[in-house]
DNA sequence: CGAGGCATTGATTTGTTTCAACCTGAGTGG
DNA sequence: CCACTCAGGTTGAAACAAATCAATGCCTCG
């Protein structure tokens, strides 16, 4: 099947920031403000996979935007057990959150990830709040529809199938990565082994495979070289049980 | 068993705003600021199980603090299934976290509850941060407290067995219940029906049933008469899978 | 006294994990 | 250019956890 797919990944075109395409997913903000935001951003660090963003211990956070490459928020079980608790893919935000940073989470890299730090702009948001109003509230808004997404996680793990829990996150990272501006007619990159799913969705990567083929069978999903694409949005809402936030 | 009891329940001494015991759980605050914050909290309604206290939709969401009874936050899919995200218990706040509310979640009474309006102080928080800072600050820890409780939920339903999962519930529980100075000696007052655990847990009531007495069996836990007792929160803690964020 | 909500129990079925192979393709070194 | 390795994917069989179905029991309340 190929999930993994890190040599398409690997030579695309490095974006750079500024440029129209930045994809800067969920912030609603006018151009003059999604300038002044992107002004605030950089340089651009490459870090390998497995890297650490954010350690669980009391080290200064980084905060930061993914601009390529994919990353996670998980935590580890002294057993060797992972949850993932979310998936984070260009255009996502690290670190920057209203409220700080969680205890016991790390933030890894999944893929190669070229990472633009944001400090300058933390720094800006949280002493400068009077001129930074406007955006300081996109950010509140990021953090909520955060939130949100992990209440589906949850409802994910503890209510809905295997094969609805699935369906439910191919729904969530195809509308993702189309707000960022990276899906086209339902495909998007998704640069992830069958093992980092079964740890997003709680389930054993021998059994996410067999779910991937249902689904395939189905003709609700496609998978190739890394890459995804959804058949039938529709059919897909209706068996991942509508009713969450999108 | 009897996990229910209203009885013991209805029959307490009503706390009142200003008393020595009223439980602040979570808020480290001096006594100053602690009274600064009861003073704008008022009046208290009893509102009655089932009472929706902030609904999904668009309404303007009430803030308040829960003085007695429990609540929880959850969401309902289509087919009648239910997820419990979080349970709320007396000292827990409402619509006070720094990130409003959040779309498709429901706050639902699980008992009768008295519950003391908030508004004011909220007004407070949000138009005249200068003179709040130290409380404002308080609020935002909470709502990382928080925040990691939803981590953890995470963890139990994505990465635990069901035995797993309920002992670290009963641990957080007795832990938020003693936070709020209403436990003693590992025994706390849990009025929540083997349905509600269910849907907390992920589990479906006949599973949760067995798991429970599989704990008494094991003598990590008693349960009458709507209270709770942990025998041994060391082994509770080792079985649960320490690594949280306890 | 009867009704209804909740807890308990046993039998059965289903979903998922585990274990153990085997396959495939990309990268490596001879 | 081929043999080797390795990570990830695929497959089948068996074991296991949890759900479901269907009763039954127990209290409480009216």
């Amino acid at each position: 099947m190929g999930l993994s797919g890190a040599e398409s990944w690997s030579g695309r075109t490095r974006r750079r920031l500024g440029d129209q395409a930045a994809p800067l997913s969920g912030l609603r903000l006018s151009p003059e403000h999604r300038d002044l935001v992107l002004g605030l951003i950089g340089p651009v660090e490459r870090l390998e996979p497995g890297r650490e963003i954010v350690g669980h211990d009391g080290k200064p956070p980084r905060a930061g935007m993914i601009i390529e490459g994919w990353a996670c928020r998980q935590r580890l079980l002294p057993d060797g057990r992972r949850q993932i608790f979310d998936l984070l893919l260009p255009g996502d935000f690290i670190g920057l959150s209203p409220i700080g940073p969680l205890g016991s989470a790390w933030t890894v890299c999944l893929t190669r990830v070229d990472f633009a730090d944001a400090g300058a702009l933390r720094r800006r948001l949280a002493d400068v709040p009077s001129e930074f109003e406007t955006i300081a509230h996109a950010f509140d808004t990021l953090a909520r529809v955060e939130l949100g997404r992990m209440l589906d996680q949850v409802v994910r793990l503890g209510r809905h199938t295997a094969y609805e829990r699935t369906a439910h996150l191919f729904l969530e990272l195809h509308d993702r990565a189309a707000a960022a501006g990276l899906a086209d007619e339902g495909r998007f990159l998704l640069p992830l082994t069958q093992e980092v799913l079964a740890d997003a969705l709680g389930l054993s990567v021998v059994h996410v495979n067999r779910v991937l083929q249902q689904l395939k069978r189905d003709r609700l999903i496609e998978l190739h070289g890394g890459r995804a694409r959804l058949l039938d949005r529709a059919r897909l809402a209706m068996v991942s049980d509508a009713s969450s936030g999108f």
